[in-house]
DNA sequence: ACGAATAAAAGTGTATACACTTTGAGCCGC
DNA sequence: GCGGCTCAAAGTGTATACACTTTTATTCGT
């Protein structure tokens, strides 16, 4: 590129916020829209795990320099999305079987005590916050909008941490769904989307009902559930069977 | 600074792994180095919060350029240690009483959940393994050594989540912990360190009898202690003691 | 002598330059 | 032909340049 006209910083519009982080477009910081961006290109698959994230590449999409891609790609390393080897490069995270059993056991810890909280605390209005989010839940299953019901299915549990007015918990919730999103898309779930919908549901029943036990205990299992239906066995891989499959 | 010398890169000298993390200059990457150092000096007081860190200074304090130093805030940001703020740079983080709490809050429902693992997880070998670290603990308790036993008390519990194998929950709580020590120097916290240990050494105890309620009661006692010795309280200030001490 | 206006200094944000590393394609000896 | 060598192309790591912003110091009018 030639040396770029004088700077000329863009002057904030005073716009309105764009909906909160569904649009990766919408934000006004240039680092954190890239890595909007690349975040949301991999929870939707348009970035397979493994891929090369090259630095150039992406700040000729952008049309920044490679300083504000470099910026953006170590924020997503730290957030378990990419991985970055040294003088190697980024490439979308590719979660070992290992590392997803531990992300959902963290998870489990987290909401377990999270939900056991809420039971505890939530309001009429908080339930009702909660019975709007479900609401948009099922209309993304019902019309099978896959981005948006995966977005809403996830921020189901964040949504939870906000409510308790516990922003650090939010956060840590946030990255930990995240990073299940990515397994979920490698170890290519079969657990329906409907499926857990219906138990979000049924946890927000608990939750009116104030009965702790039920909700920590629906929770637990809607967490087994969205696990066990990952293919992380630990037998050892059919080779066989991936090698040649059905239709050689 | 002038032109530098043709780049002549380090090969890294294959010297053994210096004590992990105890050492910031042990590391073998500049970046991280940094970092290191910066956390260390904000854990161990060197730093008050509230300080300003120029980038400019800091680099050539380390000798490199802004580069590498504007990478080291960029991690101490997201690890909370410090504040960015746009245009106005950065400084050490004053974390508010909210997020105080919230961090607490948050710990406690993470180490009840994997205390309670542990007990019923950890044999003869890992209770071992605590026990040589609470004797360490003991001994940096015993000789005033303030850095290493604000270290070792807060490892304590990083420990334990690593030694459950489980190495995502390690970082959460590793991070959590760091906002602890933050939090608890800006909070003046009265909290003898020797009493921190006696409840490290009921704690480990409990887990030897395998006796899980209790572990998880100990702990959170141990946490609700060390939040009950900050002052955290909503009251308002009392301006004029603050105005006024004693010595006026 | 005080506060507002202003100019200089210090500092941050982004682009670019360039050394070094990795990758990959062609080439050579066998 | 085939494995290894060589060298160019692509890519990463760090320093630096420079526009713009904030802070600080100075000057001026009252």
């Amino acid at each position: 590129m030639p040396r770029s006209a004088p700077k000329l910083q863009v002057i904030r519009p005073a716009r309105a916020l764009a909906s909160r982080a569904a649009d990766p477009v919408a934000s006004e910081n240039l680092t954190q829209r890239i890595a909007d961006s690349i975040t949301t290109a991999i929870i939707e698959r348009r970035l397979m795990p493994g891929t090369k994230l090259a630095e150039q590449k992406i700040a000729d999409i952008f049309k920044v320099s490679r300083t504000l891609v470099r910026q953006a790609l170590m924020q997503l390393s730290r957030d378990h999305l990419i991985t970055l080897e040294p003088a190697r490069g980024a490439r979308v995270a590719e979660p070992s079987v290992d590392e997803a059993k531990q992300v959902f056991d963290t998870r489990n810890m987290l909401e377990a005590a999270m939900i056991r909280r809420a039971a505890a605390e939530f309001g009429t209005a908080q339930i009702a916050e909660l019975r709007a989010h479900l609401k948009a839940e099922g209309a993304a299953v019902q019309r099978t909008d896959v981005p948006g019901r995966t977005r809403l299915l996830a921020d189901f549990h964040v949504v939870i941490a906000r409510m308790l007015g516990n922003e650090v918990l939010a956060q840590m919730l946030s990255d930990l769904v995240s990073r299940c999103s990515l397994i979920a898309l490698m170890y290519q779930s079969a657990h329906s989307a409907a499926h857990s919908y219906e138990e979000h549901v049924a946890i927000v029943d608990a939750l009116e009902k104030r009965d702790a036990r039920a909700a920590v205990r629906l929770m637990e299992s809607h967490l087994q559930n969205v696990e066990r239906n990952l293919r992380l066995d630990p037998r050892t891989p059919d080779l066989g069977a991936l090698l040649l499959p059905e239709g050689l």
